[in-house]
RNA sequence: GCCCCGGUAGCCCAAUGGCAGAGGCAGAGGUCUUAAACACCUUCCAGUGUGGGUUCGAGUCCCACCCGGGGCACCA
């Protein structure tokens, strides 16, 4: 061993030396016209980057995971469209200006900059030529442009009703962002407002939704296809119309039901408070009192209406209501138990058989019928509802069945008949709303018009862009910024041409990445947000990596924009992603990084001390994908070592470059060749750790050919070391580059095609069959892969070791799976 | 409360129903070295959360429970 092997690796002037070459080469540009010609294509997608700051750990694991597989299909001949760009629209850079007093775009643009500049140091394989920011005029004016599409299919609209609130941030949040009843990004209570705002009609499309989830189920991680399904939450029951017998007359009001087949046990109905059908039905001499409960009711946060133990409260409306079936007069409340916004805002409360309306009847004195007997103790005295199967009872015809099924079934059916009331299906989502009242978003392009009411800027007068605001004039104040710049508000009317003002709301950033992966198909066209031909060539994007985080916030909406630009003939896939990859997160000591635990983990220093290459193959090698990091229990120490191990290997190869490898070490090349073939299996399944793992076998055994075996002169030798420097292509790009270079190679390894296995190595001269007695094992024999079984079980039977262990036993069965094992049971 | 995922060596993790160990970290010993680092070699370590069941055979399949992580939740 000569001493310059020994001498430890120098990473960053590997680093510097390659960066510059692949500067040069600009090998990972995805070429229209080599998929048109008929080349393969693969869409690698990851997630785009919010611009705060530098990169961080998070940032690094995501992309070497992703890097993974894009350079995997890459080597195995596809033409791989693999972009990135930035989601540069969004509060952080608003607040940031806020107290710099300066522009959002200076941070923003400043941290894209930082952020691309690390990017291209950890060598991911992305096509920069495509890149986008969603904030550039030229991007944003497609995302106005699809809004008003939308709008004209029927599916942005403008309502006003009650929406949650951020009182930090001072704008209003779709459902999907508030969690546990506070602000997704600051962590406020979330309050409600009574505010007009532009939405986006997602619930048209709930069922088609969930429909698709089916078909993507297969390649989609379990965790987000579940929190889609629940998040649609679609339920099926009834309409049912109670007449209801106010101060004015009559009224029909809708319930809606999953059971009912309980509609006999019903005792009172609730309303919403909160529901303007409350006001109406109410009593005259009850109005004072339902007005004192709303009050109430509006007090109350989301946190405090989420409380499980929380009393139930409500008044009676001084109204009755007649039930279809058996014409009883039932009493008529209102609740906050009861939403406004899911079904009808009403319902038919069955105490016996639903604890929500059994606790209320309990609060509130009302009576509680049973109308099924489950067996067990009976609700009426328990104040414990059952909801199992059981026997009807005071159920009119439904008397005597004993199944859900057909006891639904059945009433259904009269309800129907008799015209009261039919079979319904509802979900729990809700539209999407899209309006926020902060700067630094995309401009609503909606002018209000006196006279014309609402109407849409003309495409051709888009992009409507932002105007200059800075600083103090930044600051939330629970209207939009914008409604502060007059002379960008007070416009004219495209219609009428008279006095009108523009929209002062923008979007919510998550239409602006509703859209993203569709622009990378053609990121540079002025006359269309994307070029459908661009779009059918590479949708859908064969993976998608990124955060679970995402489960059901960006995932279901750009769902739901693929499926609305696809009915509208724009692109031909109705589903974006064809499968996904979400990885864990990069913890430290067994907790998330943050500021305040003071155990975050900065990833520039790590770069620095280990290298690019050794902190990615630690994140790819740690564990699966989806599992966490706990940094503090890898070794990119133990990492680099590895890398310099698989450097060297390089430098002891003595053969020439394509040396004749037919008359090489024939168990090293088997190794070698299924190395290989395992790796590919490996990639796609995603077991990135354990293809890691694979090739630091193959680089031990290559280790001990060249010490104390074949020796380094053998082309074996070569042919391992050349796949171990193209596996490593994947995880370390810079090693295996200069791995491939000292092997006599021109770059780059990147582009260099898969190797090719030569299928007769991979089948085993002799394989290890084992013989069990009572699944014991008792003797191993060497035998061909192709033994029959009755010869393998002759064997079996001739070997010393199992005679003396079968002395006198009664044999009184033999299984034999050839040509692994055999197994004796006796007894 | 309902639903999903997981629990293998001191640690991170492998194992088409067929010998519990591929790989790594940490530990121990050794070779090399004046010494150390580097490198290389050798080596210790679990019967798979618990209890049942199916099977010739279970980490793997089924049931119940425990623990950890996640989703939904006053959604009728």
């Amino acid at each position: 061993m000569t001493e310059s092997t020994r001498e430890s690796y120098d990473v960053h002037a590997t680093e510097a030396k390659w960066l510059k070459v692949w500067e040069e080469l600009d090998p990972f540009r995805a070429d229209d016209a080599a998929v048109i010609a008929g080349k393969p294509k693969y869409y690698a997608l990851t997630m785009f980057p919010y611009p705060s700051g530098d990169l961080h750990m998070g940032h690094a694991e995501v992309t070497a995971l992703h890097d993974v597989i894009a350079r995997y299909k890459r080597l195995r001949g596809f033409e791989v469209l693999n972009p990135m760009g930035w989601d540069s629209f969004g509060l952080p850079a608003e607040n940031a200006a806020i107290r710099n007093n300066e522009h959002p775009a200076t941070y923003t643009y400043a941290n894209i900059e930082t952020q691309a500049e690390s990017f291209k140091r950890y060598a991911v394989s992305f096509d920069w030529s495509r890149r986008l920011h969603t904030s550039d005029p030229e991007y944003y004016r497609w995302t106005q442009w699809l809004f008003l599409k939308f709008r004209e299919r029927g599916l942005a609209y403008r309502k006003n009703s009650p929406v949650n609130w951020c009182p930090q941030d001072q704008t209003v949040l779709a459902n999907e962002q508030v969690v546990d009843g506070k602000c997704e990004r600051c962590g406020a209570e979330v309050t409600k407002r009574e505010l007009t705002q532009w939405y986006f009609k997602i619930t048209d499309y709930a069922q088609r939704l969930l429909d698709s989830l089916e078909v993507l189920a297969p390649t989609w991680p379990d965790r987000v296809v579940t929190a889609q399904r629940n998040w649609i939450g679609r339920s099926e029951g009834a309409h049912v119309d109670f007449v209801v017998h106010t101060h004015d007359g009559d009224q029909s009001v809708t319930v809606y039901t999953t059971r009912p087949d309980t509609l006999y046990g019903a005792t009172f109905m609730v309303v919403a408070a909160d529901a303007p059908l409350a006001a109406q039905l109410c009593a005259p001499d009850r109005r004072a009192a339902l007005a004192d409960y709303q009050v109430e009711v509006r007090k109350a946060s989301d946190i405090d209406r989420l409380a499980t133990d929380r009393a139930k409260t409500g008044i009676d409306l001084g109204v009755r209501a007649t039930n279809p079936v058996n014409g009883e007069q039932i009493p008529v409340w209102a609740s906050d138990y009861v939403l406004a916004d899911y079904g009808t805002g009403a319902i038919m409360a069955v105490p016996a058989h639903d604890q929500r309306d059994l606790d209320f009847a309990k609060a509130m004195s009302l009576p509680v019928r049973r109308v099924i007997d489950t067996g067990e103790d009976n609700p009426e005295e328990t104040f414990v509802a059952t909801s199992g199967d059981g026997v009807y009872v005071n159920s009119g015809p439904l008397d005597g069945l004993t199944d859900k099924v057909s006891g639904i079934r059945t009433i259904v059916a009269q309800l129907e008949d008799a015209g009261s009331g039919k079979g319904a299906v509802n979900f729990r989502l809700r539209d999407w709303l899209l309006s926020r009242q902060r700067y630094w978003g995309v401009p609503i392009p909606v002018v209000h018009c006196g006279a014309c009411g609402e109407v849409a800027v003309p495409e051709d007068e888009l992009p409507v862009t932002l105007p200059e605001l800075r600083g103090a004039d930044l600051k939330p104040k629970g209207t939009s910024p914008l409604g502060a710049a007059t002379d960008w508000v007070n416009t004219t009317c495209p219609t009428c041409g008279g006095p009108a003002t523009r929209d002062t709301d923008t979007m919510d950033t998550f239409v602006d990445s509703s859209w993203y992966f569709l622009r990378y198909c053609s990121p540079h066209d002025e006359t269309q947000a994307f070029d459908s031909e661009a779009v059918n060539r590479w949708m859908p994007a064969d993976i998608y990596v990124g955060g679970v985080e995402h489960a059901v916030l960006h995932l279901l909406y750009a769902r739901f924009f693929t499926k609305v630009l696809h009915d509208m003939g724009l692109v031909e896939v109705d589903e974006p992603f064809a499968a996904q990859l979400n990885q864990g997160f990069v913890i430290n000591q067994g907790k998330k990084m943050s500021k305040s635990l003071g155990n975050g983990v900065n990833l520039g220093a790590e770069l620095e001390a280990y290298g690019v290459d050794a902190v990615r193959l630690t994140l790819v090698f740690a564990g699966p994908p989806e599992d966490d990091i706990d940094w503090a229990e890898v070794s990119p120490a133990g990492s680099l070592r590895f890398l310099q191990r698989a450097l060297r290997l390089a430098d002891d190869v003595s053969s020439e470059p394509g040396s004749d490898v037919t008359g090489g070490d024939l168990g090293l090349r088997r190794v070698t060749a299924r190395t290989v073939s395992a790796a590919a299996d490996l990639v796609e399944s995603f077991r990135f750790n354990v293809m890691v793992a694979r090739v630091m076998e193959l680089v031990n055994l290559t280790r001990k050919a060249i010490d104390t075996g074949c020796g380094a002169a053998d082309p074996a030798v070569r042919e391992a070391t050349e796949v171990v420097a193209q596996l490593l292509s994947l995880v370390a790009p810079y090693t295996a580059e200069e791995m491939w270079s000292r092997l006599g190679h021109r770059p780059t390894v990147a582009l260099s095609a898969w190797p090719e296995v030569d299928p007769a190595l991979l089948v085993q001269e002799s394989v290890v069959a084992v013989v069990q007695i009572q699944g014991k094992v008792r003797a191993r024999l060497d035998v061909s892969p192709e033994i029959s079984a009755a010869d393998l079980e002759q064997a079996a039977m001739a070997d010393p070791a199992v005679q003396k262990a079968l002395d006198g036993m009664q044999i009184r069965k033999v299984i034999v799976r050839e040509p692994k094992l055999v197994n004796i049971v006796v007894g």
